[in-house]
DNA sequence: GTCTATACTAAGATAGAC
DNA sequence: GTCTATCTTAGTATAGAC
């Protein structure tokens, strides 16, 4: 990490310590001690007019990072066993919440009215990850309703992540020790009702 | 609601306010305001030693709410249809995580070093939840391995919750339009693993 | 761009009259 | 137990020297 900007310094810290204190705990003093930055100047807001532009610019930074991981999905299509691209969705979706955990921590930390943009900036990772798995199982299963197909990518995503919300609420990434498990009792169990409704179609 | 003792609505009202606002966010002025105390008084400090006093007092109050609704469980057992019972274990399952919507959305607001007690209250609803699903599944499906019943209870029960965190985020419970559709997936969902489960048993 | 110093505001908490 | 008034601390943000 040679000679990164002062002002790209201050976005790091600032959302690393939004993650762990939440916004509003976390002081600006603080964001410029850990930025290297003398405590109680007002040198960041040579970069930033307020906090809240600060917090801003650190959504912003998430969201041209999440463009930029785009179409990684065509990766696994295709294998031609249900079983074996399910683990590996699972596995991705799993690995996008955790890229993404430092910006989930921070929205399930403010207000729902005082951020517009990380409530929409949350509310689109997670459409289009229901999105992702229901499309996913569309292909596997296309006469099913759609209603039927969004309802259980939905089921899907949000047993993942409310895997990762316990931890969530710690700063530690936490361990992968029973992920392994976890994610093979997910894999089995959509599969399981999966497969049955492509055979009692039109469900 | 006859005549409530001053203690009681400052609970109330400051819960209220730190489920909607958070728990930093939300002023002590603010909270003698709702009680309907004069605002910036320290009528509060008669009752309470510090704000950190008024939170342990709500979540102490919630503790007990909680053990007054034990053993409701013991209603749905014995239907003798697994469909049927997990259906309503379901019901039962959201209803509980409702109830604790307001301590869930504060705790998931405060930084878990802040106030062990509150996280210690998290934890042991979700271990209770966690138990409780996993129990039932191994009495329809009793040559389990427990660490895939406790896997597959944990993966029901964060499904659940993952649905009403996007709502949790917001301080209203949540209209329960598409609540039924989810809940009717979740329990075919379930139901086809446990019964894929009882057959391929061992597992 | 970064520093020292400081203005301004709001919060948690206390003292003492009633 | 509740009020008015105030102490103390801490945070956001600004001014001006270097």
């Amino acid at each position: 990490m040679p000679a990164t900007s002062t002002r790209e310094r201050l976005v790091t810290e600032a959302m690393r310590l939004f993650g762990e204190q939440g916004y509003s705990a976390t002081s600006i003093v603080q964001i410029e001690a850990a930025a290297g930055l003398a405590p109680g100047s007002g040198a960041l807001y040579h970069h930033f007019k307020s906090k809240q532009a600060l917090l801003d610019a650190g959504i912003d930074r998430q969201l041209d990072r999440r463009h930029a991981m785009r179409d990684i999905r065509a990766l696994f299509a295709g294998l031609g066993d249900l079983h074996a691209e399910l683990t590996m969705l699972g596995r991705y979706l799993l690995s996008v919440l955790d890229d993404e955990s430092q910006l989930l921590r921070i929205a399930a930390r403010i207000p729902a009215h005082q951020s517009a943009r990380l409530t929409d900036a949350r509310a689109a990772l997670f459409d289009g990850l229901y999105a992702e798995l229901a499309d996913w199982i569309t292909g596997w299963a296309p006469d099913l309703k759609p209603e039927t197909a969004a309802t259980l990518g939905a089921l899907g995503v949000d047993a993942l992540h409310g895997r990762r919300a316990a931890g969530t609420a710690f700063a530690t990434p936490q361990p992968g020790t029973a992920d392994e498990h976890y994610l093979t009792e997910w894999t089995a169990t959509l599969a399981s009702r999966i497969e049955s409704l492509r055979h009692g179609d039109g469900q």
